[in-house]
DNA sequence: TAAACCAATCTGGTTAACCAATTTTTTATT
DNA sequence: AATAAAAAATTGGTTAACCAGATTGGTTTA
């Protein structure tokens, strides 16, 4: 067989490919919850591309909890129903990039979520390590230096004293691609650092003295610019 | 070197051990944002795991948005600089697995805010689609029949006409958890699905008139229920 | 001096052979 | 005939050799 090097676009496609292949299969055979799918080595044959980009697709849809793996067992249609497996797998190849729109849009809507549980729930080892990350961006900015990172540090030390990990999970996951979308439109700006080291104070205090809806304001306060801007891409 | 297989649990272990060494390493070396991380290979021998277990926590990092690869070039540290590279690293290693009052939390607060944006921007196709679940989750229930998966279907269908890809990704991610929530703990209660036919005929309803404050209402008014079993745990 | 070229080397990706736990089938025993 | 024990086949996971594109350093050339 010849080989080829992909383009991670290629690469995606391919996974893409391999999914609905396993969709059409799971379909066809009218295999339902726990069944077992086709060895590895059978799926690579059949849909003709290789064990580790089988592999590789399964890992994916492992991660969208719709099979399971077992090791010297097999892979199993996980416990959700053939008709939730179908909906979500077309759901998944469906599915874009996101634009810095949804990004920004996401990120609002979690972080007015994760202040406010923060306000509440905080322990004081929570308290202790956003106060640390405070200080950090404190410096850099009293510097006059850059300091996004230590921006969305304090956001991600918020959303760890949520005490909900499925919303710090998703914190985590956009804060990255926020972070790349800050970088290239160049959203932040140096000339306001001082008012937003402000407005970061304000949010600790709020969240120290568990003031739910104080916190959630100041966090609101804290986002218009961003509103500002996100509405006039 | 002797071969052994791990259990899922000592394979997360594996999978975080490596990503502290990745970690530490970053830090040792002082890597910046862009710097080439040593090869595969030489992490491998390093810390003295497989090439394959190296591989997957790279790409564990790379869903997080903490690194990049490159085919035929090398693996770098994605522009979200060390400061933030570090926290979120932690953050990753310190991420606990969901429970289900979490998961509950997250889905009320995703779904009262795609429902009000599919009221606010569904196209007709959209509308297509959301009638199809229903009318699927319509039969199921007239039948007397178990509507888990068709419930859900419905609110995914939502997800997918809000036009926000990142909050519909994230619909998709704990949408299959819930569903497992829900069969382990018998959360869905036959003698209510009529009422709940109803509801989301409301919701549909209110979709389509573009209504979004009743939409979020309607909404709320479903989620009563789990509400109270959620805090009820 | 600097730009262009070329070959050696290094890289992530791919493949295929291999491992050990598991499952299935066969055989042996009562 | 039923059950237990053993062997064969199957499985996901692991390893190591290999591939082709990218990088690099030195050499040649304008």
């Amino acid at each position: 067989m010849k080989l080829e090097i992909l383009t991670r676009n290629e690469h995606k496609e391919l996974h893409n490919l391999i999914i609905a292949n396993i969709r059409d299969l799971i379909n066809r055979k009218n295999l339902e919850p726990g069944d077992k799918l086709p060895s590895e080595r059978m799926l690579s044959e059949r849909f003709e591309v290789s064990r580790s980009n089988v592999r590789e697709a399964i890992q994916k849809l492992e991660f969208y909890g719709i099979l399971k793996s077992k090791p010297q067992s097999g892979t199993f249609v996980a416990d959700i129903g053939q008709v939730a497996m179908n909906g979500m797998m077309n759901d998944i190849l469906a599915l874009e990039d996101p634009d810095f729109k949804s990004l920004v849009e996401t990120r609002i809507l979690l972080e007015l979520k994760t202040v406010k549980l923060a306000a509440k729930r905080r322990t004081d080892s929570d308290l202790e390590r956003m106060k640390a990350a405070l200080e950090a961006y404190k410096v850099k900015v009293l510097n006059n230096e850059d300091a996004v990172q230590e921006d969305l540090l304090f956001h991600l030390a918020i959303a760890q004293a949520c005490g909900n990990s499925t919303i710090n999970r998703m914190m985590l996951i956009i804060t990255p691609e926020i972070i790349n979308n800050f970088e290239k439109y160049h959203v932040c700006d140096k000339n306001q650092s001082q008012k937003r080291l402000k407005e970061h104070q304000d949010i600790f205090k709020a969240i120290k003295e568990q003031n739910t809806q104080k916190a959630k304001q100041m966090m609101k306060d804290h986002f218009v610019e961003l509103y500002k801007y996100c509405y006039n891409i």
